[in-house]
This record gives structure tokens, C-alpha cells and sequence, in this order.
DNA sequence: CTTAGGG
DNA sequence: CCCTAAG
């Protein structure tokens, strides 16, 4: 569990003196419901010739209490860990508004901990930065500092731990260089192609190994032909989410992060997307690694309770009203928290919520304004769209918001460990922080929930699959549940419960009283941005879309993809005719193969066999005509 | 945007 | 599936 991370919280510091002040600083603020200070400050590092230590540690914390920093309508947030990234960075893009049109504005989110001197503290505070546009920076020896403070290890679910395994992962500022050794815990990887002023800025899905994508690719047309032609979009991607400065450069945890980073040469791939601008940048496995929920919640018999009373009430509303069918059903027998009703609450208890993290990538030459403004756009952009609450149930994502708790499967006895919570990207709103002209700012395209997860086959799911399988053409036949197991593009546009829809969500999770640890990491999750920078989910043809495929070629030929979407894949937005005429294309080398070697879900010979015929028929007829064509002149 | 092909 | 060149 070394990967890149420090034991040692105060290693990540220059030494104790920097600890003590955070100490003393937080101090003050120190109080249960409020785990976070989320303080947009005026923090300008750009003139200073120091370290930046004494600034993002002393100047800002000192500040805290102060009110020095009045000039900010939201200067300082309390706010509690679940909520760190959305109201956190709302209040403070918000105020970063104010702050400073010059961009000169610092956002400072300092996590309290109480325990910061347990072992397992890791104590890091972010620093995220809005700088002016071009113009060169010099700041040699800035140093950007993360920096949050997690809670004992023993509270952090395995989740939690990654969380802040991860935090290792640090920027560097030295010299004129920036090094971003974004090691991540055990992540292998991460990539730095620096070119030259191109940016990118990804956020990381936490889910990704589930490798869904969410957006259909129709969704998304729009957007990729846009920026296919050629439009200023600036493509952004990932590197690290946390930027942190290690007073001490060439200290230890810098170097052997440095070492244990590779930097896979994606100068040329870098170099082809900033030159294109417009396709989807390729993300690679590697960044896939984390499975964890969002959040370590505990659905409990055990009396386990922390949320007030209306607060469960309302959660429990939330997610369906089913509660108050059940009207006779007696109070559970460990209900401590139980509300006085007669009815059988489900008891949760919402730990924490781990948020995605947003992985920004620039080039080292990059100056530092558009660093911090490449933040602030990251930022604004996801502040725009606001959260949701999405919900796991063992690993798989309750999409039905209409279905009871009972209906879905949690009830009061149920097992902890089987809910999850995710706070995802709420794209229906609109998003007016978002500055015009920003270079970095996406087009919002439909919801992209923060977390996938892997295919949902239970019964919760069927309806959220609905629309794409009633847009299979009736020549599916009874075959059409046979349809992609799961069709995670239509997460968007499953009505989730929004924070907007739940009055209750979003105050319940700020309402948590005793967050003893602070998982939120200030993050932005995934933005349209990177939802197409990724690579489609892999969606393997069942049998009766092959079926439909040969049928519609057969009648139409091998040449005319579009036509055969629209006959037989019409409405099934994530088969494209590209798609389709890939498929075919497999379909004809399977056919060709011996059986033994062919993978995946059998295809029956019958239909193999039709597709050899039918290409066969239509290759000779393309033939023809291009011999007549051919003759004709 | 579609096609057609290579990767 | 992705990515492109071409049309």
C-alpha cells in the first residue's frame, strides 16, 4: 500500500511546523458538522518568490478566523464532507466570481479533521488555482499544495483509503518546471503528455472499470462532429488530481513518486489531439482502477443512526415514497434511531461520500495562470451542472426512482455494505458560471453519472433499459431482452433523483452531524468533456441483433450502413451504422473461421451462413456495378 | 454525414 | 470499438 503514498501525514509536509499550523488554524474552526472550510481566499502565489508553504499554510489559515477576507461574499463555507465537492465548489466558484475578475483568485479547501494526529491522518489541503490567461508566470519556487485531512484509517472503508492513497499523487512546482507525479496508490499509471499550451482536463470516473460509457453516441453527435469541425474546443485530460507541493522538493516522497510514475509517451498522441481537437481522447485501462463505491454507507439493523430523524424520513422518501405504504409493519427491533413510527425504516447512515476526482493534464510549460484558470474552468463547468445523489445496491445502480426501498431490496434488516451512494453530475441544470468565452468549456451534453457500474441485470434495471428496448424494431422479436445486458447509455436520461427533486438530499447530506471522516476530496467528476474522451462501452451483438443485422443487409446490401440502422437499429442509440457495418464486417470473419475459433456468444451457423451468402451477393453485385460504371466510361 | 478500411 | 481518409 506504499504506492506512492506517505504513511506519514506530516511527510507530505516540510516539517512540523507546518503541521502546527495547520493545527492551530483549524482549530478554531474545529467542530463536528463542519468538516470542511471551504474559503475562497486572495491568494496570489504569482508574486511570490517564496515557498509557498508559508502562503497556502499560514497566510490563508491564518485568515480563517479573521474575516480578513471579507471582500468575498462566501469567503467561508462550513460545509460537511458529503457535500464537499458541490456545494464546496459552488460556493466557492461562486465566490471565486467575485473574488477577482482577474482570475488572481485561490480556492482553498482546508478539511478538518479532528484526528489529525491519529495515525492514519493524512493531513493535505487543495489548492486550486485561477490565474490569469496567458501571460507567463513566473513563480519558480511555487509550490500548489494539496492538502485535506482524513480521518483515522480505521474509519475509512476501503474506499476511503484509496481516496487518500491517492491524495499522494502531488505537483510539483519547481524551477520552471511542474511535475505532476500523479501516482495513485496502486494505480499504475499516469500520463503526462506536456506538449505545448494544450490542456486537458479529465475527471476521473470512479466507476470506469465498469467501462460504460454513458452517453449515447447519438447524445453525443452534437458534440463530436462539433468539435470534429474543427472548433476551438480545448481538449483536456487527465493527470492528477491532486496537486501538491512538497516544501520539500527534491525530498523523498517526490522522487520515489517520481520514479514510481511512468510517463507513457503520449506526446504523440497529445500531439495529434491538440492538433485535431476533436476526438475523443483515448483513455487507457489503467486509468479504470477504482471499483469502490462512492460512498461507505451503512444501511444498519444494528442501530446505527446518524442521521436526525426527518433526515431519514426524507432520504427515505427520496428514494421511492415506498415507506409510507408500509404502514403496519412494527418498528424494528434495533431501531434505536428508529423514527416513532410504526413503520420499518430503513437506517442509513451515509459515512461519507468519495467524489471523482478531476485529473488535469498540461503541458510543463504551461504557465501557471492557465493552470489555475484550467482548474477554475474544470470547476465551473461542473459546478454548472450541480449533483445527484445516485444509489448502489450491491454494485449495481438503482436507477428506479419509483420503486420502493422494499421493492428494490433495502429494508431494515438489511446487510451494511450493500448501499452505496454516488454523487453524480446533475447535467439538467443549466450551468451560468461558465464564462463565455472560456476556451476550456464543454458543451453540456446529457448526464454522465460519476459512477458506472457494471451491468445491471436485476429487474430495477429493465425499466431503466425501456427505451432502448422499445426501440428495437419488432424483428427482434422475443430476442429483445436479449439486447445488450445493459444499456448504461440511458442512465442520463433516467429521471435519478436530483438533488433539485429531493429538497431533502442535498440539506440531508449536509445535515450529517458527526462526519468523523471527511472523504470528499474536492474534485470534479466527469464532465461532458470527458464523457467523450471515452471509449464506448464494449457491447457485444447478442443473437437476435445479428439476426437483425443479416436480415436488414440481406435486404439491403453491404454498402448502405445507414440505411440499415435506420431499418433495423433505428432507436438503438448505441449501435451506429459504423457500428453495425464493424459488425458485419467481424460477422463475415467469423463465418469464414472455424468454429473452434470463434469467442464470444455463439452465433448460429444459420445465421453465419446467411451472411456469407448475402455478402457473397452483394460483393458480386457491387461488382457489377462498379465493372458497368466502369465500362460506361 | 457516410463509407470503407485499417488498427 | 476506434480512427481516418475520402467523397
Amino acid at each position: 500500500m506504499e504506492g506512492g503514498i506517505s504513511p506519514n501525514p506530516v511527510d507530505t509536509f516540510s516539517g512540523e511546523e507546518h503541521q502546527a499550523v495547520v493545527e492551530d488554524s483549524i482549530t478554531e474552526e474545529r467542530a463536528k458538522d463542519k468538516p470542511f472550510i471551504v474559503k475562497p481566499c486572495d491568494l496570489d502565489i504569482c508574486d511570490q518568490s517564496s515557498l509557498l508553504t508559508e502562503q497556502v499554510l499560514e497566510a490563508p489559515v491564518s485568515n480563517f478566523g479573521s474575516n480578513e477576507l471579507t471582500s468575498l461574499p462566501n469567503d467561508v463555507c462550513l460545509l460537511p464532507a458529503s457535500v464537499i465537492t458541490s456545494e464546496c465548489l459552488q460556493k466557492v466558484g461562486s465566490a471565486g466570481q467575485f473574488a477577482d475578475d482577474e482570475c488572481k483568485l485561490g480556492l482553498r479547501i482546508i478539511t478538518q479533521k479532528l484526528d489529525v494526529q491519529s495515525s492514519g491522518c493524512r493531513v493535505s489541503t487543495g489548492c486550486r488555482l485561477e490565474g490569469e490567461s496567458e501571460k507567463q508566470i513566473k513563480m519558480e519556487s511555487k509550490i500548489f499544495r494539496n492538502l485535506s485531512i482524513s480521518s483515522r484509517d480505521g474509519m475509512c472503508g476501503p474506499g476511503c483509503r484509496e481516496t487518500w492513497e491517492r491524495k499522494e499523487s502531488a505537483l510539483v512546482r519547481s524551477s520552471n518546471s511542474v511535475k505532476f507525479p500523479s501516482c495513485r496508490g496502486h494505480m499504475s499509471c499516469c500520463s503526462f503528455p506536456f506538449n505545448s499550451e494544450g490542456v486537458k482536463i479529465v475527471t476521473r470516473d470512479n466507476d470506469e472499470n465498469s467501462s460504460r460509457r454513458t452517453q449515447p453516441r447519438n447524445a453525443n453527435k452534437a458534440i463530436r462532429s462539433l468539435a470534429r469541425s474543427g472548433d476551438r474546443r480545448i481538449r483536456k485530460s487527465l493527470v492528477s488530481k491532486y496537486w501538491k507541493t512538497t516544501t520539500n522538493l527534491q525530498g523523498e516522497g517526490y522522487n520515489s513518486n517520481k520514479k514510481r510514475c511512468s510517463f507513457p509517451n503520449t506526446k504523440n498522441r497529445y500531439k495529434r489531439q491538440i492538433s485535431q481537437r476533436d476526438y475523443p481522447f483515448k483513455k487507457r485501462k489503467l486509468y479504470y482502477c477504482s471499483s469502490a463505491p462512492n460512498t461507505d454507507v451503512i444501511v444498519s439493523s444494528d442501530g446505527i443512526c446518524s442521521l436526525p430523524e426527518h433526515d431519514s424520513k426524507a432520504a427515505a422518501c427520496s428514494y421511492g415514497s415506498a415507506l409510507p405504504g408500509v404502514n403496519a409493519a412494527p418498528t424494528s427491533a434495533t431501531g434505536e434511531c428508529s423514527p416513532s413510527q410504526s413503520n420499518s425504516h430503513v437506517k442509513l447512515k451515509i459515512k461519507s461520500f468519495r467524489v471523482p476526482e478531476l485529473f488535469i493534464e498540461i503541458p510543463e510549460t504551461a504557465t501557471v495562470g492557465s493552470l489555475k484558470r484550467t482548474v477554475m474552468k474544470a470547476v465551473t463547468a461542473i459546478l454548472g451542472d450541480g449533483l445527484r445523489v445516485g444509489m448502489l445496491l450491491q454494485g449495481k445502480k438503482i436507477r428506479d426512482d419509483n420503486r420502493t426501498l422494499l421493492q428494490t431490496g433495502i429494508s431494515h434488516d438489511n446487510k451494511s455494505d450493500a448501499l452505496g451512494f454516488t454523487l453524480e453530475p446533475n447535467h439538467t441544470q443549466a450551468s451560468p458560471t461558465v464564462c463565455p468565452e472560456d476556451p476550456f468549456q464543454l458543451p453540456r451534453d446529457n448526464p454522465q453519472p460519476l459512477a458506472r457500474i457494471s451491468p445491471i441485470s436485476n429487474a430495477v434495471q429493465d425499466a431503466v433499459k425501456q427505451g432502448n428496448l422499445d426501440a428495437l424494431p419488432d424483428l427482434m422479436g422475443s430476442n429483445i431482452r436479449n439486447f445488450p445486458e445493459s444499456d448504461n447509455d440511458s442512465a442520463p436520461s433516467t429521471p435519478d433523483m436530483s438533488l433539485e427533486k429531493t429538497p431533502t438530499g442535498s440539506r440531508a447530506l449536509v445535515a450529517v452531524p458527526e462526519m468523523r471522516e471527511p472523504l470528499a476530496i474536492v474534485s470534479t467528476h466527469k464532465s461532458k468533456r470527458s464523457e467523450s474522451l471515452q471509449r464506448r462501452m464494449r457491447r457485444p451483438f447478442t443473437v437476435s441483433e445479428v439476426e437483425a443485422l443479416v436480415q436488414a443487409v440481406e435486404k439491403l446490401g453491404t454498402g448502405r450502413w445507414r440505411d440499415v440502422k435506420l431499418k433495423a437499429f433505428d432507436n438503438v442509440k448505441h449501435r451506429t451504422y459504423v457500428d453495425l457495418k464493424d459488425k458485419w464486417k467481424t460477422l463475415v470473419h467469423t463465418a469464414r473461421i472455424s468454429p473452434q475459433q470463434r469467442r464470444g456468444e455463439p452465433v448460429p451457423q444459420e445465421l453465419l451462413d446467411r451472411v456469407l451468402t448475402a455478402h457473397a451477393y452483394w460483393s458480386e453485385q457491387q461488382t457489377k456495378y462498379q465493372l458497368g460504371s466502369q465500362a460506361a466510361t
